[in-house]
DNA sequence: GTGATATTGATAATTATTATCAGTACTGGT
DNA sequence: ACCAGTACTGATAATAATTATCAATATCAC
């Protein structure tokens, strides 16, 4: 597994310690493609590791980001999420506000408007974060 | 003052009284253009009515929310701020990362491709959320 | 005025995240 | 193998923002 390696080696490079809780913390998100919650992936890994807190989950899960593995999601509904970030492209959420299904959305020209809208006021652009919210096809017809 | 008008409508329609501390909060939220959190704006009605609790404000800013007169708008950094909505149109943010500085942006162009991609989805759209994160001139030269 | 109802502000509860810290595990040098 | 120095862990506490509770007060319709 490619990033699972990738990872050991981030924290070889900062004299972190590839750690069994770690490892297993990591493995475990790495292996769901879901945008989870720290909470989420606590109950995960407790299935096969009871012994691991949730501070170690949440702590990994910074390290984790740090390593460009993950990157956060925020849906604004109070809690972050984490979804991959290694070998996954930038892009955007359309969230279903009743069931919070959601489909991953991208637009090049979108994405070059925003970098207009940027220069046009002197910024320098690190991130964005667009979510759309709306109803998805399925809740629409259990109406 | 035609907003404060409007709230004393709205809440004589939902069969709500205009009382003194709704009043008087609305007033101080309608008078200032800023960006206020709950905290801001209770420190701000604090230093005319000092008898004026923080519940009291957050939930007359619901009700300026439902009212149309404002809306949430989340930068993302764990705290929540309302703005006017009531003859303010929707805009998004582009929000220095360094000392919080922002402006107010709007496209038609970019609101037309975020639909577009909702219908290619078969959503419904109700709202969407933009912001930009970058640095700002002024944070650019002292560095 | 009176009784029903709405409102208020202090306080507690909730929620998610982050910090603290004592005990444990690991490391590199010997 | 031993040891001293660090890093790591998990339980627990602290933080911070929001929301709920509730007894006291204010307001309204009659
Ligand atoms: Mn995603
Ligand atoms: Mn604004
Ligand atoms: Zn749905
Ligand atoms: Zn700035």
């Amino acid at each position: 597994m490619e990033s699972q390696e990738r990872f050991a080696q981030f924290l070889n490079s900062r004299g972190l310690r590839s750690s069994a809780p770690r490892s297993q913390v990591a493995r475990i998100f790495l292996r769901t493609e879901r945008h989870v919650s720290t909470g989420e992936l606590y109950d995960l890994v407790r299935k096969k590791h009871k012994e691991i807190g949730y501070a170690t989950v949440s702590r990994t899960l910074k390290l984790l980001e740090e390593a460009g593995l993950c990157r956060q999601v925020d849906f604004g509904d109070g809690t972050l999420r984490y979804e991959h970030a290694y070998k996954h492209a930038h892009h955007d959420h359309l969230v279903c506000t009743k069931c919070g299904a959601f489909v991953e959305i991208y637009s090049g020209k979108l994405e070059k408007l925003q970098d207009k809208m940027v220069e046009k006021y002197g910024y320098m652009q690190e991130t964005h974060k667009l979510n759309i919210f709306g109803v998805c096809p399925k809740c629409q017809k259990k109406k």
